[in-house]
RNA sequence: GCCGAUGUAGCUCAGCGGUAGAGCACUUCCUUGGUAAGGAAGAGGUCACGGGUUCAAGUCCCGUCAUUGGCUCCA
């Protein structure tokens, strides 16, 4: 019999014969192990564990804490479902049933038969019911006739599609009890080991993503090979669900919508006002230390700006109408950003090399039209105020500007906490090198800058080829909240095209007119989208510099509301920001509300207290932390404060 | 924008053809209490808006608006 050699990942080699499985390598290593292999890497493809292998290879078993071993028995999941489906809804027709970041999916074409999220129990029912038969996937290659053949007797015009646009000889069916699917896998080794299974949702999704093409039923779900990690799962989901910003933020009075004033234009409450005014004023402090001059300019501008711009062009159908004057018809635009505005900044006066770079700031309102299904929260709104900076520089001076902003990005998120997060580079498509504005020598350059400046700063970056946009690379930062969900927050983009369009340049050494170069940046994105993710990475409990209230007094009786006040006095003129909750109630009533508003500190202020001096305090969420003097008191908040913010050298 | 769901008191929700409900919040009164909900009374609603069906419509039908889960989009 002949041998092949088996390179596995810790560099140790195996002998098996010719034809042997992933399965069996398992197996010879232990049989615990073969139990959990969900699928293999072999040569860097991902197979099926149960496909023979043929020649010398190097294989990583995959299994449930890999993630590719996940997806693939999502993907095995999704032809479960589907099984399933045809079982209950005979005739229907099958579009795509892919693995997604969390579980699978399969778009249905139910036809006359009616289906509702109601009918979810039945359908895990059914596939628990063909899970447990634990039947065998089948990778069988077809032909293109014979694939053609057997979806046209099924009349399943979806795959008939699909099929249209393979190759012959590269087509695979994959078989599990009554169901074959066209797949190009690979599946796990049987249905056995799907345990627990859950349908999320559904939702309408068009064949292809073509909005002219009919639209089918997507029906989402996930499963699990245990079902204490399903439950697992509904919990972080139920732990989303509380944090999410538009709950909290109604519950703790900080932004709210009205439908007079209009979708997806929020109106920002007294306590959600303040704590945007308290991020802002942090990031102006740094700007102002990083050398950033702060400019303002107006929410309309002429549509002519735009049309320079090149916005018009490209977004003015799907933009909010211009405004027009009363009388000679000039049309306005509000103002979608703030770029060609800070452009006719620069030209307002001749810059020579030696002012660059030049850096304008400004918290700048844009309006947006973003059709109204996409509108969510604050993440999501028609109008909002990035954190806008616009650095004019020589092509030089780009990797030491990306730099600097790097370092103002990392000082934000280490004082908000956001520990986990990558940085994204978007590079040009070297497929289609014409779809860039710019000469290749600067894009070159500045692509080495982006992705020196990144190594340099030691961020873990993953490069994005064909992400850039056409006027420039970029740098997005994309965070992960306290429950591990990414969100992009701020970026850095170089441009080259506003420059040309306006034509901006500056006296070189030279005495020569030079084109500077744009870098666009914005730590926060815009204060709204960031304001809406801290909100659900610290579940509401901020930090301490940032909170509206940071202290609130809860007197024992009505009889020591004079001293409470008293008290709230001296603290707030030591910057503190304290409350006294004078009402008639019991203390054990003041703590609860004051918990559930989380309030960081309160202070139980009774006959002990005014007669001693000495201040009982309590931690949110932690309870009674003993006593101190009003002057430790203060100490504590103000250390407390000093040590979140630091400084920004 | 498209498909589905939802819209009842400030908030969370029940009611699903026959006189608008609960809990919390709010107001007043009683209580003046020591570490996560003291007691009583009261006030509060054109049941999103506009049409229709019906003797009778939060309740059934149609349209509009908004919210929401997705899809498409995102300077």
């Amino acid at each position: 019999m002949e041998k092949i050699n088996i390179t596995l990942p810790d560099g140790t080699q195996r002998e098996v014969e010719k034809g042997a499985t992933a399965l069996d390598v398992a197996k010879s290593i232990s049989e615990g192990l073969a139990r959990n292999v969900l699928a293999a890497k072999v040569n860097g493809e991902v197979w099926d564990a149960t496909r023979p292998l043929t020649e010398d290879t190097t294989l990583t078993l995959l299994t449930w804490n890999d993630d590719e071993g996940k997806s693939t028995m999502w993907h095995s999941s999704a032809h479960l479902m589907a099984e399933a489906l045809e079982a209950l809804y005979p005739g229907i027709k099958l579009g795509i049933g892919p693995p997604i970041e969390n579980g699978f999916y399969y778009d249905v074409d139910f036809g006359e038969q009616s289906f509702s999220s109601d009918d979810f129990p039945k359908i895990e029912k059914k596939m628990l019911e063909l899970a447990r038969e634990k039947n065998e996937y089948i990778r069988k290659a077809v032909s293109k006739a014979d694939a053609v053949t057997y979806f046209e007797e099924k009349g399943d015009e979806y795959k008939l599609d699909l099929i249209k646009d393979l190759e012959d000889g590269s087509i695979t069916f994959y078989t599990q009890g009554n169901f074959t699917d066209l797949c190009r896998g690979p599946h796990i080794p049987n249905t056995g080991f799907i345990k627990a299974i859950k349908l999320m949702n559904t939702a309408g999704a068009y064949w292809r993503g073509d909005e002219n093409s009919k639209q089918l039923t997507r029906i989402y779900g996930i499963t699990f090979p245990k079902q204490k990690e399903l439950s697992e799962y509904l919990e972080r989901l139920e732990e989303a669900k509380k944090r999410d910003h538009r709950k909290l933020g109604k519950e703790l009075e900080l932004f709210t919508f009205s439908e007079r004033v209009g979708q997806g234009l929020p109106l920002w409450l007294p306590k959600g006002a303040a704590l945007r005014d308290r991020l802002e004023r942090f990031l102006k402090a740094a700007q102002k230390k990083a050398g950033y001059d702060p400019v303002i300019t107006p929410h309309i501008a002429q549509k002519e700006l735009y049309e320079c711009s090149g916005h018009y062009a490209k977004y003015g159908e799907d933009s909010f109408r211009p405004i027009t004057t009363p009388h000679e018809g000039e049309e306005f635009m509000l103002k979608p950003m703030n770029c060609p505005h800070h452009c006719e900044i620069f030209k307002s006066s001749p810059h020579s090399y030696k002012d660059l770079p030049i850096r304008y700031a400004e918290f700048g309102t844009v309006y947006r039209y973003e059709q109204s299904g996409e509108l969510h929260g604050l993440t999501r709104v028609r109008g909002f105020t990035q954190d806008d900076a616009h650095i004019f520089c020589t092509p030089d001076q780009v990797k030491e500007e990306f730099v600097k902003v790097i370092d103002l990005v990392l000082y934000i998120f280490k004082t908000l906490d956001f520990q986990d997060f990558t940085a994204q580079v978007s590079l040009r498509d070297p497929e289609n090198p014409d779809k860039y504005i710019g000469s290749t020598e600067n894009w070159d350059k500045a692509e080495n800058a982006i992705k020196e400046a990144a190594a340099e700063k030691g961020l873990k970056t993953v490069v994005e080829y064909g992400e850039a946009a056409f006027y420039g690379p970029k740098l997005d930062f994309m965070v992960r909240d306290a429950i591990g969900r990414q969100w992009q927050l701020g970026t850095i983009q170089v441009d080259y095209n506003l420059p040309e369009r306006f034509e901006l340049e500056y006296t070189g050494a030279d005495n020569q007119k030079h084109r500077p170069v744009m870098i666009h940046r914005a730590p926060f994105g815009s204060m709204e989208r960031f304001i809406a993710v801290l909100i659900e990475h610290c579940a509401g409990k901020f930090p301490l510099w940032l909170m509206a209230e940071q202290v609130a007094i809860l007197p024992i009786s009505e009889k020591y509301n004079e001293g409470a006040e008293a008290l709230s006095k001296v603290l707030n003129n030591s910057d503190i920001r304290a409350l006294v909750d004078n009402r008639n109630e019991k203390i054990g009533r003041k703590i609860r509300d004051t918990e559930l508003k989380k309030i960081p500190y309160m202070i139980i202020y009774g006959e002990k207290e005014h007669e001693s001096g000495e201040l009982s305090i309590r931690k949110q969420g932690e309870g009674d932390v003993g006593s101190m003097d009003t002057k430790a008191f203060i100490e504590l908040i103000q250390n407390e404060v000093n040590s979140q913010i630091g400084e920004f050298e």
